[in-house]
DNA sequence: CTTGGAATGTCAACAAGGCTGACGTATTCT
DNA sequence: AGAATACGTCAGCCTTGTTGACATTCCAAG
């Protein structure tokens, strides 16, 4: 398994144990990185990265239910519910019965909680353009097209659902 | 902001913002299927993704040291301590004292530590292969500029002392 | 040799944020 | 009318992070 063969025309040295070890320890890193500036702003403010997942998907998809959030973001509604209630409670987040449905709730940020949101985004995408931009174009179309392999095919329709619609 | 200027000759549309939450929520979204597979084999054992951690980096390193491994984990000696203690009560740590400086203990896997390490790293080396094969070499080299980028200094340090030398 | 500081371990307490299970309520569907 | 759905909530448990305090062991400098 090492030392991989050659099953097609192309080099497959990139699938080596070793290159795939890289990849493995390249993610554990980055991810740290990828949360770290969130993370300040929002233990600052008494929250945690619960709170600003909740916050980003709401402001993706402004009148989500909470179901929808739910599987978006992988959580139990008992879980996602102590989230939500500090949010509301404090003034971040609106619930409001759906018209259609009364029985679903439709949440959606208020000003003080797309503040907060940009906030967080910004902090976030500065991290995410300074790496872009030290990438280069194409390493940036690699590293998205890796990441989308990677992931379950639920959350990838998750992914595809937000993306290709903003 | 939306619509970034061209600064350089290049062409700047990967830096809009649209692109940069494209990565964001990419990331969030692989890094649940990156952990997903370690995951069920831990939770089936009893243990967490600390233990994972702990055990890759031990694998990764004979013979590191606590200090070492709380830099490079971001954790508390309090709680590195609470996992290895229970990985040394369960035989798959071993922690024997420094021959130069007694002060400091050296850890190494035992050979059910290490086979629990294989077993978790096939699992998640699986889901890395496929989606490397599945994105291509070119692919996978941006990835991981990308990933680099991203890191926090001290982070791509440790990064780059484990993967310069292995 | 003594003492200061470094490395480690341990105890206690606490918080965030996952989980399960159970129950209640309103609403909608069949 | 009864079943199913959406949501909220209470209770309890687990992992994994945090601080703070304190003991031990050892190296190294004075």
């Amino acid at each position: 398994m090492q030392n991989q063969r050659i099953e097609t025309g192309q080099n497959l040295l990139f699938l080596t144990d070793d290159q795939l070890r890289k990849g493995i320890e390249a993610m554990f890193f980055a991810y740290r990185g990828f949360t770290a500036d969130p993370d300040r702003i929002l233990s600052a403010q008494g929250y945690g990265r619960a709170h600003h997942r909740a916050i980003h998907f709401i402001h993706r998809s402004p009148g989500t239910t909470v179901n929808n959030l739910m599987s978006i973001l992988g959580v139990t509604k008992q879980s996602l519910n102590r989230v939500l209630r500090t949010l509301i409670a404090d003034g971040l987040v609106l619930s409001r019965v759906g018209d259609r449905d009364k029985r679903e709730r439709h949440l959606t940020l208020t000003d003080a909680g797309a503040a907060l949101e940009r906030a967080l985004s910004d902090a976030q995408r500065d991290r995410m353009r300074a790496a872009y931009r030290a990438a280069g174009p194409a390493a940036v179309a690699g590293f998205r097209r890796v990441l989308e392999a990677m992931m379950d095919d639920d959350l990838r329709r998750h992914y595809h659902a937000l993306t290709e619609r903003g």
